[in-house]
RNA sequence: GCGAAUGUGGUGAAGCGGUUUAACACAAUCGGCUGUGAACCGAUCAUGCGCGGGUUCAAGUCCCGUCAUUCGCCCCA
């Protein structure tokens, strides 16, 4: 009996673990310098969470939730965004009694039951802010800067971002009406899809795939004939503050998005694969006006964006802007001779050398060659040799593994030879193949 | 939900109806060689070709089904 993960998930273990990691990390920091704090939203929520908040006619709560009855009976759904759980988080602890704006930032899985493909997964990881409370083009041009710098702190050069402005209630309320009489006349020669966005979301019809609907759509009519004033002012706003921060970006008139909740400015982020694959958005976000309210909280606006996590490792990899770790362990340990005295001895001494903070391991006896292997195999910066003689004259023979030279170290000063080891490494230098991260 | 391709050891894979005991290569483990990583040599490493049926004297090899993976559509991160 063998068993394979469920449909859509997948492992992730050593280098592509600790990659993961570090994105992640990366990212947290970056947000942190925006001021934002972390908010760690449950897996779950009540399936109203998602269907009040995400929205009865996105893709997403129609068909690709995880939805099921709890042991009491509660209709309960894996969190297939984190928008509305986090904003469901807001409103319980009622957070916005605080100091308005609210900004947080959230990592962690998500789950969709979708189709695997390249760059898909039913179980992936998010990585995302929310800013919520305050109404201002300033923050919502601050929202697209910061996911636009985050990708570039990543080492991203080539992003392309695409904005538009679906307007506000009374922009979209008209909007919708005129998409709904321009496309009435032509749904006969439509898809099947198109027939119920018609009547649920009309807007997502712009975005409809179909060759023979994407001509039609074309003679559609545009958002922006029908933005109120207002809106269109806080577009161009928005905008403006993009050209001052010279960030390069893309008007995409047929950018709707999927999710209800948006209104006003909505953005999404492509970067391209140098390997030629297409992972589609790595990043999408946007304003939302009514979710606050929608989820029985106070009528306040927020804006947000999230990554995909695992879209961003496997561009970083396609890209060759994978960092290589130097190396993974500061010694591996090999005992010389194979009796059982001297691999007691190494085993007590590995165990000082890691409670002086040095990370080791070890090989429990064989031969030269073997051991040498495995220490290449760890990716141990120094091979930490000793044997009988050795133990009589309390020493031990230290050899870099790059540079094979070799030096011998008395055992009575262990902590001081061990810091002289790795006293060149700590310098202040930007070099990120440098290894001056010890003890980080 | 729809469409397509693929499924042989840890990895890459040959074999495409019967001398194949499932080739070859890499990796791994042990030994030749108890104290410094090479090279070399030897040994070990798929009771089985995703799973279940069928065709046949004979099936990884043909057919059907099923499952899984990958890719495309839809949609999205």
């Amino acid at each position: 009996m063998s068993f394979s993960p469920v449909k859509g998930m997948h492992d992730i273990y050593g280098e592509d673990a600790s990659e993961m990691e570090e994105v992640t990390n990366l990212l947290k920091e970056f947000a942190k310098m925006y001021a934002y704090k972390e908010f760690i939203p449950p897996i779950m929520e009540y399936t109203d969470v998602f269907s009040r908040g995400t929205g009865e006619s996105s893709d997403i709560v129609r068909k690709e939730m995880y939805t099921f009855l709890d042991k009491g009976n509660r209709s309960v759904t894996l969190r297939p965004e984190f928008t509305a759980g986090l904003i469901r988080g807001v409103v319980s602890n009622k957070l916005y009694a605080e100091d308005l704006p609210l900004k947080y930032f959230y990592c962690g899985p998500a789950f969709r039951y979708e189709r695997p493909q390249l760059g898909r997964y039913r179980q992936f990881n998010q990585f995302g802010v929310e800013c919520v409370g305050a109404d201002s083009p300033l923050l919502d041009a601050e929202t697209i800067i910061m996911a636009v710098q985050s990708l570039c702190v990543l080492g991203f050069e080539n992003v392309s971002v695409k904005i538009n402005s679906l307007g506000d209630e009374e922009s979209r309320k008209a909007y919708r009406e005129a998409l709904k009489k321009y496309f009435s006349s032509y749904m006969d020669e439509m898809c099947e899809d198109c027939h119920e966005r018609i009547n649920l979301n009309p807007l997502r019809i712009l975005d409809c795939k179909v060759e023979h609907d994407q001509e039609i759509a074309k003679g559609a009519p545009k958002i922006k004939d029908y933005l109120s004033e207002a809106s269109e002012k806080r577009f161009y706003k928005t905008i403006s503050y993009l050209n001052d921060m010279e960030i390069d970006y893309e008007i995409d008139e047929n950018l709707v998005r999927g999710l209800d909740y948006y209104s006003e400015i909505v953005f999404e982020i492509h970067v391209k694969s140098q390997a030629g694959n297409d992972y589609g958005a790595v990043c999408g976000g946007g304003h939302y006006g009514g979710l606050v309210k929608e989820l029985g909280g106070p009528d306040l606006p927020g804006v947000g964006f999230a990554m995909g996590v695992e879209r961003i490792v496997s561009l970083l990899k396609d890209n060759g802007l994978r960092k290589e770790q130097p190396y993974l362990l500061d010694f591996f340990f090999m005992p010389v001779g194979g009796d059982e005295e001297v691999i007691n001895s190494v085993f007590y001494l590995m165990q000082t050398t890691r409670l002086l903070g040095y990370s080791a391991d070890m090989a429990e006896g064989g031969k030269f060659s073997s051991m040498f292997k495995k220490a290449e195999r760890k990716k141990a910066k120094f091979a930490f040799i000793v044997g009988t003689d050795e133990l009589e004259k309390g020493v031990a023979n230290i050899k870099n593994i790059e540079t094979q030279e070799q030096i011998t170290i008395d055992l009575n000063k262990l902590d001081e030879e061990l810091d002289k080891l790795f006293e060149h490494d700590e310098c202040e230098c930007d070099d990120e193949n440098c290894e001056c991260h010890h003890g980080a």
